[in-house]
DNA sequence: AACGAATCGATCAGAAACGAACAGGGTCGT
DNA sequence: ACGACCCTGTTCGTTTCTGATCGATTCGTT
C-alpha cells in the first residue's frame, strides 16, 4: 500500500502498520494481516499481543480492535489521562468516502494533544452543514474543523458566516476564494490543482502528447483538477481542444458503461492516449470496461487515477495521486491547537500539502521496438 | 545513487550518512550500511546506539528506523539536552532591511529547538546566491532555509537546482512557481498578493475609488503587489487604468523628489485619491514630500504602506501591511525540524501567512459634514 | 448440549542479530 | 618516544525474531 522509497520492514514498522489499518477500519483479523503484511500468523498474534500489553490495543478472538472501554487489563494507556482541555468540533461532509482517512488523522492527534474531537457528519448541502455547525458551536466548542462548501454564493455566505465566528476555524481540505474579506479563516489542505499538473507531467514523460480528463460530477475537488490540468497541458504546450474531458457518476451500471463508452470513442476520435481519471473508484470501474472492451491497458490507453483508496486493487493496478489524508487532518489539528494556544496574536496561517504520485502499471509505457 | 567521493568517512560523517538514508527510506538495516559504508556491522551498532540514546532513531532487531511513536524509550525529547544536533544553513538576500527580523525569528526557534544556525548574507544576485548556498553545502549542513531568486530563467534554475538537493530546502519568504517539475521544494511566505489586497479593500471601506499604486523597483514583492492590487481592483469593479502605478527608488533625493512630484501630479489628473506605497521608508518620504508641498495626508490623499518597519514614525503615522516576519522565520525553521526529524514519508508542505493590517492616521477618512 | 472448524499459545528449532571482551591501529599531549 | 585514549574489528557465547508443530481453547452451528 504505502510505496515508500524502499526500506526494510522490521517488526516496529509491523506494529505501525497493524495500528495504522487499525486506527482506519476499527478492526483487523489476524489472517488479513498475515497476508497483506507477509508473515505468518503466529507473529500477527505476537505483535497483537505486545500492543495490547501497551494498552493501544483490544484483543479479541481472531484479531485486535480499538482499545475498547470495556477493556479491563491492567495497562491504561497513560497518555488517555486526564480531562481533556479542549473540545474541537468537526464537520465533515461525507463519512463513507475520502473523509474517513482525514478523519482518522485528525483523531489521532487529537488523541495525542488530549483533545476532545466532536465529529459530525454533514452532506453536500450548504444548509446542511450550517446547520450540523450551528449545533456544534451551541453544544460549546473551543475551535472549529470544518470542510464546508466553498463555491457559489451558498460557499461564499457560509465562509463569510465563518470568518466572523468567535471561535477560530480551520478549514479542512478547503481552500476560501482569495478574497480580502476572508481575512481570519486558516485552512489546510492538499494542492489539487498540483496534483492534476503531476499526473499530466507522468504521463508525458511516459510519452504521451494527448492527455484526457475525466472528473466525477458535482465534485468540490473537480474544478481545481481541471485547472491544474489545463495549466500544465498550456505549460507543456499541449492541445487542450482536442482531448476528452468528461462527467463520470458512480450510480447505475447501464449509465455509466455508455458513458464510459463515450469516453472510450471519444479518445480514439482525437487520438488520445492518456487519461486522467477522478476518483480511483471510477478509475477501476473503466478499466474493468476496457479490458471487456479489448482495450489494453497501459497500451492502448494510460490511466492516472486521481485519488488512491482501491486504486492499487485495479488490474493491471492503477497509478494513482494519493492525496495525504491522514496528514491534512493531523496538520489541521496542529493549526487549530496552535492558534488555541496563542491567540490572535499569531498571525493566520494558511498550508497545501502536495499529493503523493504512486505509479502502477497503468500508466508505465510499454518497452516496444 | 548518492555518489560521495572517495575517502575516509569519520564517525560523525559516518552517522549523519546513516541519518540521511534513514530520511530517506524510514529504515535501514545493519547489514546494508556495513556493506554501504565500508565498515563492519558493530560499528554500525555501535552508531545506531549512540544515535537512539539521542532519541533521533528507533533501535530494532536489525537496523534501525525514524523515531516511531511506539518507542518508548526514555529520551522523548530529542532537543531537550546535548549538543546541537543539527546545523541549519540560511541564506537571504539582504541583511540590512527586511531581512534581519525573519532571521531574529529563525535564530529564536533554532536556540529553542537546540539547532545551529549558519547564516549567509548573499545580495539579489542569483550567481552571488547560488555561491553562498553550495558554500554552506560544502561545510556540511543538514538543512538549507533560502531566499533565492525566483524570477526568471535564472531564478528556476536555481529552484530546479534546490529542488534536487540531497539536504532538505524550505524556502522563505518566497514561492516557486506552481510547476510540477518543483515537487520536493517547500515553503514558507507571507501572502503578498492578499496584503495588497487588505489595503485596497481597507481604502475602499474608507470611501476612495481611485487607488493606486506605487512600487519599490527591483523588489521580488513588487509582482505580487501589483497582481494582489489588480484582482482586489478587479473584484470590486474599479477602475485600472485611469489610477497611477510608478516605480520609486530609495537613492538620490533629487531624483526621488522628482519622481514624487510625477505621482502627486498623475493622481490629481486621474483623480487617484489614495496610494499604496512599497516599503514604508518610501512612503515616509513621500508623507515628508506631500507635507512640503500643502499636499493633507489623508484628506487630500490616503497612503497605505506595505511593510511596516518605520511607518509609524511618519507624520501622520503611515498606516500599513505589516508581513510576520519574526513568524515566517520561526514557521520556516519548525518545517525544517519536522521534515529532518520525520523524513521523505512526510508529504511536502507549503504555508502562506497573512500579513497584518496596521491603521493609523495616514489612512483614515475624514468625517467631515 | 455437542460437534467440527477455527483460533490460540506453549514449546521447540534455526537463522540471524546482538553485545561483551579483547586486540590492533591510529591520534594526541607531554 | 611514550603512554593514554578513542575508534574499529574479531571472536564467540547469548539473545531475539520468526516459523512449525501440536494439543488446548474458543466459536458458531446444528
Amino acid at each position: 500500500m504505502t510505496a515508500r522509497p524502499p526500506g526494510p520492514v522490521f517488526g516496529i514498522a509491523r506494529r505501525e502498520r497493524i495500528m495504522e489499518a487499525l486506527r482506519r477500519t476499527g478492526a483487523v483479523t489476524v489472517r488479513d494481516l498475515a497476508v497483506e503484511l507477509g508473515v505468518t500468523e503466529i507473529t500477527i498474534r505476537r505483535d497483537i499481543t505486545a500492543l495490547a500489553d501497551r494498552g493501544l490495543v483490544t484483543r479479541v478472538h481472531g484479531g485486535a480492535t480499538l482499545r475498547s472501554a470495556l477493556d479491563t487489563s491492567i495497562a491504561r494507556n497513560p497518555d488517555a489521562a486526564g480531562p481533556a482541555l479542549y473540545r474541537i468540533g468537526m464537520v465533515v461532509p461525507s463519512l463513507s468516502y475520502y473523509w474517513p482517512q482525514i478523519v482518522n488523522g485528525t483523531r489521532a492527534a487529537a488523541t495525542a494533544a488530549r483533545v476532545q474531537l466532536v465529529l459530525r457528519g454533514a452532506s453536500y448541502d450548504p444548509a446542511d452543514q450550517r446547520r450540523q455547525i450551528a449545533a456544534l458551536l451551541e453544544s460549546g466548542v473551543h475551535g472549529l474543523l470544518v470542510a464546508p462548501e466553498v463555491s457559489g454564493s451558498a460557499g461564499l455566505a457560509i465562509l463569510t458566516w465563518l470568518d466572523a465566528l468567535s471561535v477560530p476555524v480551520v478549514l479542512v481540505e478547503r481552500r476560501a476564494p482569495h478574497s480580502a474579506a476572508l481575512r481570519r479563516l486558516e485552512w489546510v489542505s492538499t494542492d489539487h490543482d498540483f496534483g492534476a499538473k503531476m499526473a499530466v507531467h507522468h504521463l508525458y514523460e511516459q510519452g504521451h502528447r494527448r492527455i484526457g480528463l475525466a472528473l466525477a460530477r458535482d465534485s468540490p475537488t473537480a474544478p481545481q483538477l481541471r485547472r491544474g490540468w489545463e495549466q500544465a497541458l498550456l505549460q507543456l504546450g499541449l492541445d487542450t481542444d482536442v482531448v476528452t474531458a468528461t462527467l463520470l457518476d458512480i450510480e447505475e451500471a447501464t449509465e455509466r458503461e455508455a458513458r464510459f463508452g463515450e469516453i472510450v470513442s471519444t479518445c480514439r476520435d482525437t487520438g488520445t492516449t492518456a487519461l486522467i481519471v477522478h476518483a480511483d473508484p471510477q478509475a477501476i470501474l473503466f478499466g474493468n470496461y476496457c479490458a471487456d472492451h479489448g482495450i489494453d491497458i497501459p497500451r492502448d490507453l494510460a490511466i492516472v487515477a486521481y485519488d488512491d483508496e482501491v486504486a492499487e486493487n485495479g488490474t493491471p493496478p492503477i497509478s494513482a495521486l494519493r492525496p495525504a489524508k491522514e496528514y491534512v487532518g493531523r496538520l489541521a489539528l496542529e493549526t487549530m491547537m496552535t492558534r488555541l494556544r496563542e491567540g490572535s496574536s499569531r498571525p493566520i496561517q494558511r498550508t497545501v500539502v502536495l499529493p503523493e504520485l504512486e505509479v502502477r502499471a497503468s500508466s508505465i509505457a510499454q518497452r516496444t521496438g
